[in-house]
RNA sequence: CGGGGCGUAGCGCAGCCUGGUAGCGUACUUGCAUGGGGCGCAAGAGGUCGUCGGUUCAAAUCCGGCCGUCCCGACCA
């Protein structure tokens, strides 16, 4: 991509109304532009990055076997009332009346709906157990949305549910999703922790939830200095200093985002909304279910608050948008630069790299400062200086590093 | 919903107290100049001052209602 046919849309200032440091990044580097309240754009270099989060979270989830679906965004107050949780839910739940007066929601979360899909489509043991998931826009009427897409109202959430035979089937695949989590967040380049956490509204007997550790979390949560032991602060009757309840080493508190959760639902829906499979004997049973969610938006943003330095955000290399930048330096007047420039594009891109080349007839402080705003992760600078001597400049956005390379070699490099 | 801010050009702000018909920086356009860190010079374009009403000869400015938005608290991926 060329920055001149690009939506390079920084900003020099900071927004007034953004807080927190991922918020104001986001809005600087050009990623989202807010609607109203809670409700968010994501402009072309935000999708960017969506899109790769969404590509892992999607690669591991199929690697255990889940199969993707989509379901409907809106959904119909029967579900619900079938599940009691028409009068259970608060104004949380955005309600809708279409021009017959019947009433709908904008899905905050697809228990009702999966259960009911899953209901006509299941009929054997034989199909059990199984997992699908989708990854689609949700809408939560927040009391009080804050911090960007951090804690928006509507939001990409990637949403999962398992449907057993048995609790120790159910406790199986919650243990594929734990460590599939863990395999997520890891490959996303994030410091997390699995902590153990309450239920909740969507109602279940046992559930984790995955924190990314940052300053701005909104919630405090106990961790063990010598195992992965960790849990909510909330419900933590254990305080910063105790020895770790599993026994090995000591309790230290730190802020976490919550960007994931699994839950073991039991039978809580199935059996509300009358769903049965048949057994080996032919007998009717009500299938255990399981769901696992991540917060796809708002994995964006805890990772910039994990990821950035003064200058701007820093990509970890899986979601980065741009694998590599190319600065020329003076190319609109050398026409040695230009060529070198366009030369190195065209062979980065065809090696299957996602490149930016700022070919803005630009300043090239301007042009180092839009491309470490945005994060890319590695810089190419291609100069008169350099040419004369046969290389051009590799500079690391995270440590700054430079490294002369030869022209010849550069894409070895890569 | 309770408490506290703020709404003036894309973004950041001044002007409001003490009414007289809107300004600065940046970004944008054009030209010149420059070319290794948001450089400089010149000329431009861009605003029903959130909205409705009131007071007044006259309202961005004073008074009232409403709306939006941000922060702190109670809920959630």
């Amino acid at each position: 991509m060329q920055t001149t046919k690009y939506l390079l849309a920084t900003y020099k200032e900071t927004p007034a109304d953004a807080e927190i440091i991922s918020h104001q990044l986001m809005l600087r580097a050009g990623m989202i532009r807010k609607n109203a309240a809670g409700i968010y754009a994501w402009l072309p270099l935000g999708l960017r990055v969506l899109k790769k989060v969404e590509n892992i979270v999607r690669e591991e989830l199929n690697r255990t076997g889940a199969l993707e679906i989509l379901m409907p965004a809106i959904q119909p107050s029967e579900l619900w009332q079938e599940s009691g949780r028409w009068e259970q839910y608060g104004p949380e739940l955005l309600r809708i009346i279409d021009r017959h007066k019947n009433e709908f929601c904008f899905g905050p979360t697809h228990e009702e709906v999966i259960t009911a899909l899953m209901r006509n489509e299941l009929q054997s043991y034989k199909q059990l157990p199984i997992t699908l998931y989708q990854i689609q826009t949700k809408f939560r009427d927040e009391i009080r949305p804050r911090f960007g897409v951090m804690r928006s109202r509507e939001f990409l959430m990637k949403d999962a549910y398992s449907f057993h035979m048995t609790k120790a089937s159910l406790q199986e695949t919650y243990e594929i999703m734990y460590k599939t989590y863990q395999n997520i967040f890891s490959r996303l380049g994030l410091k997390f922790r699995a902590v153990e956490a309450p239920t909740g509204t969507i109602g279940g007997s046992f559930s984790h939830e995955f924190h990314v550790l940052a300053e701005s979390g909104e919630d405090e949560i106990l961790y063990s200095d010598a195992s992965d032991y960790a849990v909510n602060v909330e419900i933590a009757t254990a305080k910063a200093g105790d020895p770790s309840p599993d026994g090995k080493g000591t309790l230290h508190t730190a802020r976490g985002i919550e960007v994931g959760q699994v839950f073991q639902l039991g039978d809580k829906y199935s059996k509300a909304m009358g769903f049965t499979v048949l057994d080996e004997n032919g007998k009717a049973v009500v299938p255990q279910m399981g769901c696992y969610g991540i917060g796809v938006s708002r994995t964006v943003a805890a990772t910039i608050e994990q990821n950035h330095d003064a200058k701007g955000i820093i990509w970890p290399k899986a979601i980065a948008p741009f694998d590599v930048a190319i600065v020329p330096i003076n190319m609109h007047k050398s026409e040695r630069v230009r060529e070198a420039a366009y030369k190195l594009y065209h062979e980065l891109t065809a090696q299957g790299l996602d490149v930016l080349l700022d070919d803005r007839n630009e300043r090239v402080g301007v042009m180092f400062a839009d491309m470490e705003l945005i994060g890319i992760p590695k810089q190419i600078v291609v100069g008169e200086r350099g040419l004369d001597a046969g290389t051009v400049e590799y500079k690391d956005r995270k440590t700054g590093a430079v490294e002369h390379i030869g022209l010849d070699s550069i894409s070895l490099t890569l």
